[in-house]
DNA sequence: AGGCTATTTATACACTTGCGCAACAAGGCC
DNA sequence: GGCCTTGTTGCGCAAGTGTATAAATAGCCT
């Protein structure tokens, strides 16, 4: 009587698939952890059947490599796009370049979630702890080339070393902050942290705080 | 022939059994991660069959709940260790802090992956967001006192809001700075991290450097 | 309209996982 | 020294894992 119904599908282009499986495994990594993240769980997620995923990847591993590819990219295209503000008076790049970290899109739980559980992995897979320290020295350059501007722009000659100091410790001090808005956001006001850290970094470089703030 | 032989066992006292599981299971993860901590995996490490641990934990659950107790407790203790500097200056209290926590032991790759691969869980796990929570104030509410303390003795009267504005900042720095220590201490020099962390603290309290500094 | 092909499903398989349970023996007690 | 408690082992089990592969079908090409 039943006729072996099959499950309806619609074919999708690959990059559109990939994208989705990706989407997806990110999804079930921030939820349900690196354990948690099954190849039938994302499948479902993703709308498919687990064999499915095999047709695009060869294996699990590299499933979870290209998610965390994915997720790096966004990371550090969403926080330099901060920086690229044309016109603005170097300081005023630098404050709005530690707002746009410390606020939303950045600062949120599930990217939190993701980045944590990979970096967690680094000490056993190079691959990860290479991309990481890849990540981390462009941002910190980033940060040290505006750092530049902003004390060229006082007339400050800074040597190599004080640079570097400086842009190690905004970046740490961002670093710090995107952690607790992201695991408790909600025990600051909106926009403290932001302005705890411009008020922080322009501690850290010797600005005279601006005319207006106390 | 072969006598079923069966393993030789020695029976240990019950603090003693459960303190090496847990050690085995922080063992574990911080090596495979949460994924690869299986009950046999953690067995093994602890000398021990996979059997034994349901005697002394209801599940698989509860000891890495009780591993991740462990973990903290011994984070925070060794944290607030560095401020027991009986008859030193406020300022000097304060920098031996950054230092502690900017150097070993504290600045331990293994710590840093078993602290990755938990945090990222606290989006899921209430009790983990909690922990983290409490652990976290803790830690704030030290570098606050002390900060008080410094500023003190400078003869600074901070109000309430700025206490909190700076510990949140130096918490901030002192976190990201014990990150990429953690995971690409190689690129910096002996000593630096905390030279920096230093510096940096002191410029957020806004302290003239001390003589002998440039 | 009808076939071709590559996407997608479905099923099978070997293996691992956490957990349950009965047998065993280590070591204190009399 | 023999017994008794209970810490400990060894094995089994059902559920779930990643991978392999055959069968089906969606959608383009002519």
């Amino acid at each position: 009587m039943n006729a072996p119904s099959r499950r309806k599908f619609r074919r999708e282009g690959e990059d559109r698939r990939r994208q989705d499986l990706i989407e997806a495994t990110l999804d079930s990594v921030a939820e349900y952890g690196l354990q948690g993240a099954t190849l039938r769980t994302i499948a479902l997620r993703a709308g498919v059947t687990a064999g499915l995923i095999r047709h695009y990847f060869p294996g699990k591993e590299e499933l979870l490599q290209a998610a965390y590819a994915a997720l790096v990219g966004r990371m550090t295209e969403q926080a330099k796009a901060a920086l690229v503000m044309e016109g603005a008076s170097p300081r005023r790049r630098l404050a709005a370049f530690v707002t746009a970290n410390l606020s939303t899109p950045i600062i949120d739980a599930r990217v939190f979630s993701l980045w944590a559980t990979f970096i967690g992995r680094a000490n056993a897979d190079p691959t990860l702890a290479h991309a990481h320290r890849e990540g981390y020295l462009g941002f910190r350059n980033e940060v040290e080339a505006v750092v530049a501007e902003v004390l060229a722009a006082e007339q400050r000659k800074p040597d190599a070393s004080q640079l570097r100091r400086h842009a190690i410790a905004i970046n740490a001090l961002i670093d710090g902050l995107w952690i607790e808005g992201c695991l408790a956001g909600e025990i600051f006001a909106p926009g403290e942290l932001a302005a705890i850290g411009i008020r922080a970094v322009e501690a850290e470089l010797g600005l005279a705080p601006e005319r207006g703030e106390q």
